[in-house]
DNA sequence: GCCAACGTTGGC
DNA sequence: GCCAACGTTGGC
């Protein structure tokens, strides 16, 4: 079982939008490295964290699960569409998505600041300097340190 | 294969 | 809105 942690701009979708949609594809990642994490590695049942990025109140906002391993994400074959990718072909898929199931928003927002003041989360890739994935692995020992911060 | 130019991400 | 950090592109 693994941990992820997942960005989004709450303006382009947020928490609120997959509580009523229940389950979404996560389309739209158009980075190699996120790329292989959708494709490779994700498995069904494992969870992530909903983080809020580029927005007023930055951070973890709830918890989601992967519901459907990776496959093409057909947004890049749509030209309306703005990650449309003409390099990305039906029988070379370029991109990947996963579909993600609502499981909680949590009741208080867990803060990039407050994420910051946690020594224990000092390795965290989301922490490092420059980090711009927007998927990206969490640890089992940081994902159980997270939870615990979450008010109830 | 190098690297300059450019685009994007995302915190502040 | 600014800008640092990083990824991608494409000429050479």
């Amino acid at each position: 079982m693994n941990y992820w942690l997942m960005k989004s701009e709450p303006n382009c979708y947020s928490i609120d939008d997959l509580k009523q949609d229940k389950i979404e594809h996560w389309d739209g990642v158009r980075n190699y490295q996120a790329r292989n994490m959708l494709r490779d590695q994700m498995k069904k049942g494992d969870l992530a964290f909903f983080y809020h990025s580029n927005c007023k109140e930055i951070g973890i906002v709830g918890i989601m699960k992967i519901v459907k391993e990776g496959y093409p994400d057909v947004t890049a074959r749509d030209p309306e569409n703005d990650h449309y990718d003409p390099k990305s072909t039906e029988n070379n898929p370029r991109w990947f998505m996963v579909d993600v199931g609502f499981v909680e928003k949590l009741k208080k927002v867990i803060t990039l600041n407050s994420l910051k003041q946690q020594p224990v989360l000092a390795e965290m890739p989301l922490l490092q300097k420059g980090n711009r994935l927007s998927v990206m692995p969490v640890s089992k020992t940081h994902w159980h340190y997270i939870i615990n911060l979450r008010e109830h």
